[in-house]
DNA sequence: TAGATTGTTAATCGATTAACAATC
DNA sequence: TAGATTGTTAATCGATTAACAATC
């Protein structure tokens, strides 16, 4: 039936959806494929594209409504539905999600949050007790999650990410750095954070090489410059 | 001179390097690109294709030796150099990222954090004291830190990398859900919580829609079956 | 109607996979 | 030496870009 989207265009869509909501905050009120291309800095063939990937959002002569994308974009990730959104492990990150703002905006609502640490158990976050780990069986079976957040150090993220899906859970977002092998019909999203700051780390290395590369190729054709012009003399 | 390697390919070494680091620890000694290729479900062919854009480091017949792998790609993704890092903004994210161990082990150096608020200032991380916004110039100029993380709401991370960079910072680490426009010499590696989420949701749409789709099947396939019963008669 | 811009097909580019000769 | 497995070239696949007819 609905063909499958490559995971590029997917990767996409939220960026979309953020720079048509800075446009619509902005009160604008339509916008073309290369107006937004450009302010982007991706290809407005691109964009239309991805956008037909879903459905014909724009119109010829006129380009797309900057409302209408918006919201159509949002339906398109799922944002028209609540999502209720359980974390376990309440120390930084754990609370740096919960008391993360733009998530409730955008329909993710944290409805609970899970620790082991009886000095955490009790606490409050926000407006959300911290919750005993002894707990998490029956609340995840009674109230059935749509989302579980692993905010918890990788010796446990396996086991809870398992004991979870067994109890009915269907979606994990994962911060621990472990990949998790679970049933097909699990969905995974991963934040690997040591991953994303090797990456900063090469390219801070392949920009210094590249820099000096280049002051090499100056001194060299410096160099050049200077015998040619003692071959001359 | 060194050939600019895909972006495609820099996002999986972080990958190699953390399962070679877990065979490492399980002191397994060599490795073939078949083996680590069913381990990781990719293909052996993409592991060789990728080591080899930085040099053969693997041997025919044997395959490669897991310590010397695992350290030449720790070399390639820099972490063979210590960086120095600056975290801007002690809320909860910026706390999680100063508290995470996995870091340092990796030679990421938390050196500083710094916070407007009041409250916040002078407050210790684990033994990092969290200083005043006011401090920031002299520091950064006076330190020269490799990398700023910035963990700090989106109203106040533009101007803040425009000024850290200003002052010689070279690389961030940004979690703020905006698009920073900096010089080109500046690296930048962005870390967009929301954008993640949103990736789940539509994939956990997508799910809904793929399971809908097999029942409707099924549905169709009994009926069609039951109506050439009916045809039969 | 003329101008603008989409939706979509075709061409290009790049990344992944397959195949195999080189070699340990 | 024979077997294994790399490094690397060639083939395939998929994603991006270009082009343009359709149409608002």
């Amino acid at each position: 039936m609905q063909k499958v989207i490559s995971t590029a265009v997917i990767k996409r869509l939220p960026r979309y959806y953020r720079y048509l909501g800075e446009l619509r905050k902005k009160e604008v009120v339509r916008i073309s494929s290369k107006e937004l291309s450009e302010r982007m800095n991706v290809t407005a063939s691109q964009i239309r594209q991805d956008l037909n990937n879903f459905g014909g959002f724009g119109q010829q002569g006129y380009g797309y409504n900057v409302e209408y994308l918006y919201t159509e974009i949002g339906k398109i990730l799922g944002l028209d539905q609540e999502h209720r959104v359980v974390i376990i492990g309440a120390g930084n990150l754990g609370q740096a999600i919960a008391n993360y703002g733009d998530f409730a905006r955008r329909g993710f609502d944290i409805k609970a949050v899970f620790d082991v640490k009886p000095e955490l158990i009790g606490k409050e976050i926000g407006d959300i007790k911290i919750r005993a780990m002894s707990e998490l069986k029956e609340y995840v079976i009674e109230q059935k999650p749509d989302i579980v957040a692993l905010a918890l150090p990788k010796e446990h993220a396996v086991q809870v990410a398992n004991d979870v899906v067994s109890w009915g859970v269907n979606a994990i977002w994962n911060f621990a750095p472990v990949e998790l092998r679970l049933p097909k019909h699990v969905v995974v999203e991963n934040v690997h954070l040591t991953e994303s700051l090797m990456r900063l780390s090469y390219n801070i290395r392949a920009k210094q090489n590249e820099q000096q590369a280049g002051e090499l190729a100056k001194k060299l054709a410096a160099e050049v410059k200077s015998e040619s012009a003692v071959t001359k003399e």
